[in-house]
DNA sequence: CTCCTAGTTTTGACTGAATCAAAAAAACGA
DNA sequence: TCGTTTTTTTGATTCAGTCAAAACTAGGAG
């Protein structure tokens, strides 16, 4: 596509250039569309992506996003997520511990910070001997539109926690 | 199997008998073998639970574990769950909200009891409109097993948090 | 600048878990 | 004991994801 004078409007492409050097892998139009989509688009599956991205790139296919997406995984460059009853998602956040509030309506997935300064509740009381590692926490509601429209709970795996302690 | 004194040692046969019915099920066979089933291999899933009961029960199917255990569900008797990269498992205890620790290495999950009093970490700092319902904690390591055995990480998609806050 | 090769994408077949649907069988109230 | 309705059985189907060989291309060597 004819040499551009190399810093007009590509930083944002430069910088996602770079990362994937960075992490050893080769430069490819496939890669950098889907890393530029995913800001765009969080929390979006292989099949979002092809639809996303066929028109800028009519050669692929869905097969190249789960393998573009499973070596920007590997590589570290992208997080994979995957909420119970959902596809296997994905996200560019990925240098934080945040965490994902999921509609029990229509499966849309909204970012949730940290909470507060540390996170008493993400230690386990007894580990039965695992070396914890991470700790992921998935919220379950009804997203705004949902609520409007008085949408039905499609009830995705909603662990039912009425009866437990939370007294927030 | 011969009418049998009606209390000898069906007590615990005897409660889920009550509990499907009162939630309004018909007391199947392959049902209260399902959930004593459930009480000792927690975590199973649909086929496990088929290999666990075809001895038993030798004209079931996986499909009838399907039915079976989407039934449970819907009617409350049994908690469905599912990690990351597992297929959907089910657990009897349901009436408190514990959480999971999945092995990295070999995909074994154990209970973790809900920590402390109440649960801080469990409210959002901000839901962008959701109304949050439930919180799902899964904590992610290696059980004693494998790290005896030094199994490598088989990396199931455990977020990596390494630079988050999690100071304990 | 051209060539070469390892790394990628493409094409297409295949798997495994779960769902759908019709027919056969069993639970349990009358 | 019978009849109706629920449940199980049988079997076909879907969908996301994986595997694998062939075609292509990024980017370093010459």
């Amino acid at each position: 596509m004819s040499r551009a004078p190399r810093d007009t409007p590509a930083s944002a492409g430069e910088r996602v250039d770079d990362a994937l050097r960075t992490a050893g892998l080769r430069v490819t139009e496939g890669r950098v569309a889907v890393l530029e989509a995913l800001v765009r688009s969080p929390h979006s599956d292989a099949d979002a992506l092809y639809r996303l991205l066929s028109d800028s790139l009519p050669t692929t296919s869905r097969q190249s996003m789960h393998n573009i997406l499973g070596d920007l995984a590997d590589a570290g460059l992208v997080r994979k997520i995957e909420p119970a009853g959902s596809t296997v998602r994905y996200e560019r956040r990925i240098n934080d511990n945040h965490h994902h509030v999921v509609c029990t309506g229509c499966g849309a997935i909204q970012d949730v910070d940290c909470v507060v300064g540390h996170a008493p509740c993400l230690t386990p009381s007894e580990t039965n001997g695992f070396a914890v590692r991470t700790a992921e926490v998935t919220f379950w509601g009804m997203c705004a539109t949902c609520q409007a429209a008085g949408s039905p709970d499609l009830g995705a795996t909603a662990p039912d926690l009425s009866s437990a302690d939370h007294e927030q």
